[in-house]
DNA sequence: CACCTAAGTAGTAATATTCTTATTCAGGAG
DNA sequence: CTCCTGAATAAGAATATTACTACTTAGGTG
């Protein structure tokens, strides 16, 4: 999504154009390692031109850009959350146990499943859902190494 | 799960039994609220009898039984997990956003969805996935509060 | 353009979870 | 039954995230 669109939605939704809002905007523009943000990532990267932004604020702005869907929040399941741009139709990933990396896949359960069916026979009534496939993506299914444990080994050398 | 079945699971995989993990499990079976217990909650009834365990020890094997898929452990969006005994069989939850309650679904996307398509497309291996449906359930279906709200209102009058 | 107010921010404290390290213990081998 | 070793534990530090509070500001109104 341009980052006019993104202000625009902001706006539309009663939210104010901050400058910190829009140096976050911008880290993920800026991002093109394919590998989503986590908050202390893009917290440090303000920092350098904006060295009063706080991490609260940008955790703050990664939620309400989340629930406007300009960016969706994924678990790696390595402890944190990430964070990339939405390509705005409703969609799932799949993400990579060992480089982190995520790709967006179009199918969702809900096509498939009969909503209809779970409202009446639980009398639940369906506000959200998720779903997310884990595994190893092509350059990383040589290693049967998970990600946290490359996370872990990399600490060890520190 | 019966408690001996537990300790066939957890010896067979080389952990080993031990007063503390007897005792987590004997929170779960007596737990007949149908809400999921939280790592905190588990932690202060076994403090009652056994005041020396601790809290970073009840998280640890609350991990291993989820590994172990005695236990499963759930995001109700509140800001922590929350985990009960695992049905066995591989399943999925409805979750309500009001009172926390889960209810387990036996659909899972993955028996419509084709997995050899994803894996060759992609050329990704997968190795797990989730799936949960949030939503209000029967009793709740009245309130449009959700949660998360309703802990910070009852936590404001404390 | 100055004013006003709700929304946003920084700083700090609180909460949830995991990691580190030294000590203890379960359970197999002798 | 005793010894031994890897696994498990307690205690405390570290990390990730959210909440609280007083101050600041975006952007609408006159």
């Amino acid at each position: 999504m341009k980052e006019d669109l993104v202000m625009d939605r902001l706006r539309k939704n009663g939210y104010k154009i901050t400058p910190q809002r829009q140096e976050i905007l911008k880290a993920f523009i800026d991002n093109n390692s394919g590998v989503p943000l986590s908050a202390e990532e893009i917290h440090q990267a303000i920092l350098e031109k904006h060295p009063n932004i706080s991490l609260d604020t940008v955790y703050r702005n990664l939620n309400v850009l989340n629930d406007l869907e300009v960016l969706c929040k994924l678990n790696l399941q390595d402890g944190k959350s990430r964070y990339q741009l939405s390509p705005g139709n409703h969609h799932h990933h799949l993400v990579c146990l060992r480089c982190g990396k995520s790709d967006v896949i179009d199918f969702c359960p809900f096509k498939s499943l009969d909503q209809q069916k779970i409202a009446d026979e639980k009398n639940f009534e369906i506000k959200r859902h998720s779903f997310e496939i884990f595994g190893y993506c092509d350059g990383c299914r040589d290693s049967s190494v998970e990600h946290r444990q490359l996370i872990q080994d990399a600490k060890s050398v520190l």
